[in-house]
DNA sequence: CTCATCCGTGGAATCGATTCCACGAAATCG
DNA sequence: CGATTTCGTGGAATCGATTCCACGGATGAG
């Protein structure tokens, strides 16, 4: 279909493949003379090397692997777009893959990515290593962790140190004077979900807080379990005046709950959250956030992912997260209202 | 690095190459001796096949490429999302591409996913199909646009049919007594761009309104022009009572805009944003919007792209949009507050 | 002026999988 | 029972680009 192949440029510039080759690359040993007269060819007939061979003989595909849990998540959108840029400027392509948050799918993608012989990987690693993950590194395909790392794996990776926002975030809420705050966890299946509760159980402990294990709910990292959430945190005896959701998407599951039951965030509870994203600053009120970068995250993986690629081992890297005070969490505390508190579920 | 290749497998097989890609490839003249050889061979060593070498000989590389222009657009990654779902049970996989709004990265993009020979392309063009696009038809690699489309240039596409959507919500606007409706255009260099404006003029007359060139702002579908647009809007000696904004990245500016301005959405200035998005409904208050689905335009234009690699000739696909009324378009007319209307730019 | 060096070039091998072709063995038919 | 079809198999060609190797011509040094 496509068709014109190097042999086609070398027919009409005069030379042979080789020395056709020799130009397209940058090869030092060339003639002025071939140089401009491939060039010419190669311009006319816009040809357009086949990847595919050139990956095959040169063991090189100039591509590397993204694996995110959902690209949908506006943290990792952000993570996925940065990554990309800066691959781009290295003269990579990104091949961008979705486990939507699901172990099958995320090995699957593991494998179409090996199989196509990326020069390396970037992956948000799902789950506790046993699947693709140990194909991977049993290849020793260049690999770089991002976001989330697998406990004994010695693999680069570049994650946020949750605790200093966390802690943060609590002394916070208590000098206001809140006593009771509940937490919307991720899951333990992830070092993040396991960081943060964590985190926020020592941060706890350092404001000489226990911590009331009804006002901890483990969650998915996905909306619907935040709304879920904040519901079961609500039917409690003795509600929370302030909770913390460990990701973006189950703070904004909670907001969705916390406006249907007509309570009003900052004054009746109040919330923040982990991940900010753009959104979060135009609520009303505006929602504060322990706040890390995507886009700083996903330019040193790709820069670790070179170094890796290069033949080195790198340092793994860990950004900071600091606490964003909004108007969610700024108001004196206040009790919730009685009826809103011992709502039965719906 | 990688190195276990199917005469590898051959080998512990017992068998030929050529028989052991037989097995592995389905194809029905082998036997089944051969067959559970190669199969445990295969397993054993852990053999992924070189997708590179394969393709290269037959000429298809199950993957198709998905260019848009911005993955952090929540709409886009909806899209991007559908699409590598869709895709995925195709047996395809997806090679997701960032043109960033930008021209250049948009062609260098396309070069790319022709250089790597996807079996298909599906694209939200970027201009006016002088560059890259020219490059795609002229190899015949099958198609599809999405989203938008270019004047002249007969691809199949998916795209929104904004006409209906819009008018609803220019009448609904009209029968709450706004006269001044603003419009926060995109660029007219994008079809969307193009109908969308052409919808909004249309509607304004079936109302009985005539189009006021100073309610008509042009930005680019990113969140910094909606914002500099409303300023511009909110300079008028007699500003607009209501706005409708041409995509959700551009309410978003708006919204910041209007925050900072301390003007009330729903109270001092009725808003409705084209696109809807998850994070519009949990706003307070919650934002009207004209829908239409990112996601079934992405199911459906994996469908088209198969049939064109299969060899047919789809027909377009238009989707519906439809007004969703909120509590920011819901309120009864009010004039803007003087002091805010007529402020001077910051 | 001769011999060694350097440089640009083309031929040929190579990467890994697929597929055409031909061969031998088994199965089927008259 | 001989002839023919069917079937599984291996050898070899192939896809398109890169790269090793060897060759011839030009240049430089002695």
């Amino acid at each position: 279909m496509t068709g014109i192949t190097i042999k086609d440029v070398a027919l009409l510039a005069g030379v042979s493949a080789a020395t056709a080759s020799r130009v397209l690359s940058g090869h030092p040993a060339t003639s002025p003379d071939a140089r401009t007269k491939v060039a010419a060819a190669a311009r006319d007939l816009d040809y357009r090397p086949n990847a595919q061979a050139r990956a095959l003989r040169s063991t090189r595909s100039d591509s590397i692997g993204l694996l995110v849990p959902d690209v949908r998540n506006p943290f990792f959108a952000d993570l996925a777009h940065a990554c990309e840029q800066a691959a781009l400027t290295s003269g990579y392509v990104t091949l961008l893959g979705n486990a939507n948050e699901n172990e099958h799918q995320h090995d699957r993608y593991l494998g179409t990515l090996i199989s196509r012989r990326v020069d390396g990987i970037i992956v948000a690693p799902l789950g506790d290593g046993e699947g693709g993950i140990r194909s991977l590194i049993a290849r020793g395909i260049p690999t770089v962790f991002v976001d989330r790392t697998i406990d004994g794996l010695d693999i680069p990776s570049v994650t946020t140190d949750s605790a200093t926002g966390i802690r943060q975030a609590v002394s916070h809420l208590a000098s206001l004077g809140h006593t009771r705050i509940g937490y919307l966890s991720g899951p333990l299946s992830t070092s993040t979900g396991r960081d943060r509760i964590a985190a926020f159980t020592a941060a706890l402990a350092e404001s000489g807080f226990e911590q009331a294990p009804e006002l901890v709910y483990y969650g998915d990292f996905q909306a619907a379990s935040g709304a879920a959430g904040m519901r079961a945190l609500l039917n409690n005896e003795d509600p929370p005046t302030a909770v913390l959701a460990a990701d973006s998407l189950m703070a904004v599951g909670a907001i969705g709950l916390l406006n249907e039951r007509g309570l009003v965030i900052g004054r009746d509870i109040a919330l923040v959250a982990f991940d900010d994203i753009e959104f979060f600053a135009l609520l009303n009120p505006a929602l504060s956030v322990v706040s890390h970068s995507a886009a700083e995250m996903g330019r040193i993986a790709v820069d670790l992912l070179l170094e890796v690629i290069a033949g080195g081992s790198p340092e793994s890297v860990v950004l900071p997260s600091e606490l964003v005070i909004r108007a969610s969490s700024s108001s004196p505390i206040r009790p919730l209202p009685l009826p809103f508190a011992r709502r039965k579920k719906n």
